[in-house]
DNA sequence: ATTTAGCAATCGCATTGAGCGACTGCTAAA
DNA sequence: TTTAGCAGTCGCTCAATGCGATTGCTAAAT
């Protein structure tokens, strides 16, 4: 992965630390203060260390006479020693705990969300992959006035609920019927077949099926419209931003932050940038000029893979490209560890 | 309700172009801009007519060479005059539809509070108030591995749903009949009575009662635990805080923002403002120095209540004292009628 | 009595320039 | 190859300056 392995050792770490300072007090790093920091070199030879590792583009200056800053490249290789040399870490074992008890996927996913925003301070995100969900089961509750509650299970336990309002009136046992026509008919297969196959049937006009199998079919025409299941994305933390980096220049404090609420707010742009982000299997970060989408020039996403028996999804941390990335990775690593253990014995 | 009913004629026109104008520009309003904009006397009356209305306490000047800004007391004629003169305006109707179709109480609102953020450009809320919900309705749905999934409707087509895992297997046919059980024992009671209930027979220990009931107790009580409906608030439009007056100050502006997110995030004390603000029936407005919590000095709230048969909550809008007021409570006030009008006939 | 015109006074703000301090890069010695 | 020393660069702060905007006041006009 480092692509620059002709990198000596000593220069490296160098690199490294100055990167973790700056990380750390968000000020362009100068020699004297590295040297300052129990180094075995002089203010000068880290001069001369830090003149070469311009060059090779890792640093730059923000000015003349101001330290050095690491550039996406010097993040990229602070990054990737980090994760040469990571442990596994684990979450204290009430965040499985809580995770475990969670009943639906969504719940799941979204207390990780949560549970990643907490646990490094930045918005994290949990997406669950368009699926063509299957059908499991169903079940119609009737309310007030003629209004039927429809409660549909889907695989993954993913469940959702919905009020009908059908021309006709339904008696009880009607429903019941109805629901276990439909349960056993249609079991298994995905939405849309299911969609299709409706639409089908009273396409039809068979006024040769029996009297029950018409009423249900009627009863899930509009059951299941529309139901498909989107990719979703879970998001938490967004009010963290406001804590972020303020230090230096409010200007640019406010438009980095626009620029995250933008596309956090665009869901379809941001399960794009997910999607993109997980081509790579486990554990990826990408930073600042690595996206492909120029306004996350400054962001960097850390981000890891579960997946829920079937089909992959992602989690991880979107946050400045000045963040913690240490922090970063053991949670989103660890976290993404724990959903695919609870999805396992689930 | 105007505390100053003194003021001339003229001199309240001429505070509200002030207001007006400062809303508008966001600018300190000075005599000689007022006088070009068509009124009928020059900028030296004008500048004796906001003398007097500084000294009332009307206006204000940031600094000694600058133009008049409203204070709290001056937005408070304002607005006073607005309400008084004001029309009820009809939102479109496809808003009402949309309403309309919404199933539950939890979408009908959730739906509000977006659109007042949609239609005021401010962050918008509706608040659903904490009520000892009725049970009407329950349904156990058989999952995966002995998981069990409840779904259970209380008073107002409020639906919730929840994921159960009992130690014992349940047969599909027990759980219709505890769950018939369930629903004639103990429909019309509240969740709390409920509760009580659950735990003294269970505590009875009689097993003379017959396995059945017995069986639907020990469900009901996994079913039961936690179920308080608590105050719930939606609130919309968090992301409009970013596109806020930047003009001048971004330090302010930061400062002010952090302010309203952060009341935002404690639900609990954003839920006791709007309490707070419930009091005086229909329509009311509360602008900076009113409120209570001194964390909201510079922010107003323009609520309105609504009933939905039994108790009556609240939508609004909360942003800046310096806003349109007059957009501000058309949204609320037609919103929140559509919202009664929804809850009636339904 | 009220409005208006004119004018001096006030004050914020943007600009400028000087001085300071923080680094660096380079050179020469260790 | 590392280190010490030093000149050079550049941003940042602060004070001084000048400009522009706006007011308050006074005196004349209505």
């Amino acid at each position: 992965m480092t692509r620059h392995p002709e990198l000596p050792e000593r220069d490296r770490r160098i690199l490294g630390a100055v990167v973790q300072a700056y990380i750390d007090h968000g000020e362009p790093i100068s020699s004297l203060w590295l040297a300052s920091r129990g180094f075995g070199v002089s203010s000068a030879t880290l001069r001369n260390v830090m003149a070469r590792l311009e060059e090779l583009g890792y640093v730059r200056q923000p000015h003349t006479s101001a330290g050095r800053v690491p550039t996406d490249m010097g993040y990229r290789s602070y990054v990737d020693q980090l994760l040469s040399e990571r442990r596994t870490a684990r979450l204290a074992p009430d965040v499985e705990e809580r995770l475990r008890r969670a009943g639906t996927v969504e719940d799941v996913l979204s207390h990780a969300s949560q549970e990643i925003s907490r646990a490094s301070h930045q918005v994290g995100f949990a997406m669950v992959p368009a699926t063509e969900a299957t059908f499991e089961h169903l079940d119609f509750v009737p309310l007030d006035l003629g209004r039927i509650l429809v409660v549909l299970v889907s695989t993954g336990g993913h469940i959702s609920h919905r009020v009908i309002e059908p021309q006709e009136a339904f008696s009880r046992t009607d429903l019941q019927q109805a629901a276990n026509f439909l349960n056993s008919e249609f079991k298994g297969h995905s939405l849309t077949e299911i969609r299709q196959a409706i639409v089908d049937r009273l396409g039809e006009d068979r006024t040769l099926y029996d009297q029950l199998s018409a009423l249900a079919l009627r009863l899930a025409s509009s059951t299941f419209e529309g139901l498909e299941r989107q990719p979703s994305v879970y998001i938490q933390g967004t009010a963290l931003l406001l804590e972020m980096a303020v230090g230096h220049d409010p200007e640019t404090t406010l438009a980095t932050m626009r620029a995250l609420v933008r596309i956090i707010e665009e869901k379809s742009r941001l399960v794009k940038l997910i999607d993109a982000c997980m081509d790579g299997n486990g554990l990826t970060v990408y930073i600042g000029s690595e996206h492909q989408d120029p306004g996350l020039q400054n962001f960097s996403v850390v981000t890891s893979t579960y997946t829920d028996g079937r089909r992959t999804g992602a989690v991880g941390i979107i946050g400045p490209t000045r963040m913690r990335y240490s922090r970063a990775i053991n949670v989103v690593d660890s976290l993404s560890r724990t959903i695919n253990r609870v999805f396992d014995n689930s």
